[in-house]
DNA sequence: GCGGAAATACTCGGATATTCCGTGTCCGAGTAGACCTGG
DNA sequence: CCAGGTCTACTCGGACACGGAATATCCGAGTATTTCCGC
């Protein structure tokens, strides 16, 4: 029961793209610097999140990432299923079925209670993830932070935000 | 995100305990034969749920597993903790805090929203999950059952289902 | 009836194979800007 | 000098390769307990 280290850097980057002016975009390479992560790893990630249709790219050179949607409308559910897929983590193998003198498969026509039992509780997993939004998360930090982590970022920001013609 | 299929197994596995008699016990090999899944394998988790105090063991000859409590004592929940661990699935690597120029540790005393909003989903995933007893499995199973399922665990118990002498 | 040997079953540790995760590298496609050429 | 085409640089997109960690599987040695046999 783990999930990868991809998804809490595609969250952050979600988060930092939130950061960005309108018509703004910012290159996987600088999204990668700043999180002190591997670029290529991100970049599969954000390439995840592209086809999931939560950020757009710009491609070209001063091309890079921007989000596809305003904040309130990505939650976290969106993005971890981008990063780690669709499938539930609780797989049921029907061992029920195996065995010897293994039973007629009239007999398991219903799901059995288990693994009703684990996909009602990931479904209120989901439902929970579902309930943050990347606005959310921005209010939070916004609130507790003093002003040092919003510096930071803006000042990152400066340098590396690349404005795009039109759009 | 992914749960090992030890848990299906172990779940499984202590299902069939607890339809055995008073003073019965089941050895990890009728156990693993039963589901058709590997002895071996099987018996690591076994092991995970006696050290767990789920399950209880009687070693020496016509010795096996039995439960260590009543079913309506044992959650899902205890379960999958068992045998996969503790640890929650997120972990927050701290990435915020990675990177060139990191700002010091002391704009970082509270969690990032970020982790907090997953853990809080992690919560109540196991909230969901401690609310299943085994009890409620078979008390489903017998619900829906036309009564085939459970003559075939009953005919594998005649077989090898031990009694012990005494306690 | 009693004591000891043998058989059985769990416990624990290590060894091996398979899968998945994290990472890097390579090539292809597309675009913006620079450059070059011709008038 | 200017306009147009071309060329290059830079970006994302996707495939592949590799090492390492975790998972799944198996095997063997050790220990405890019951059973059974011999006395």
């Amino acid at each position: 029961m783990k999930l990868g280290d991809g998804v809490e850097q595609a969250i952050h980057s979600v988060g930092m793209l939130a950061g960005l002016s309108e018509g703004g975009v910012l290159s996987a390479a600088a999204l990668a610097e700043f999180h002190g992560v591997s670029t290529s790893y991100l970049l599969k990630h954000l390439q995840s999140l592209s086809s999931a249709g939560i950020v757009a790219t710009v491609p070209g050179p001063k091309g890079g990432y921007r989000l596809a949607r305003p904040t309130d409308k990505i939650t976290l559910l969106d993005i971890v299923l981008a990063v780690e897929g669709p499938q539930p983590a609780f797989r049921c193998a029907e061992i029920r079925q195996r065995g010897p003198n293994p039973l007629p498969g009239r007999y398991f026509t219903k799901p059995c209670g288990i693994n009703a039992a684990m996909l009602k509780a990931e479904k209120v997993y989901r439902a929970e993830l579902a309930k943050t939004t990347i606005a959310d998360i921005r209010g939070d930090l916004a609130a507790t932070d003093d002003g040092g982590i919003a510096a930071r970022g803006c000042a990152f920001l400066e340098l590396n935000e690349r404005k795009t013609a039109a759009r």
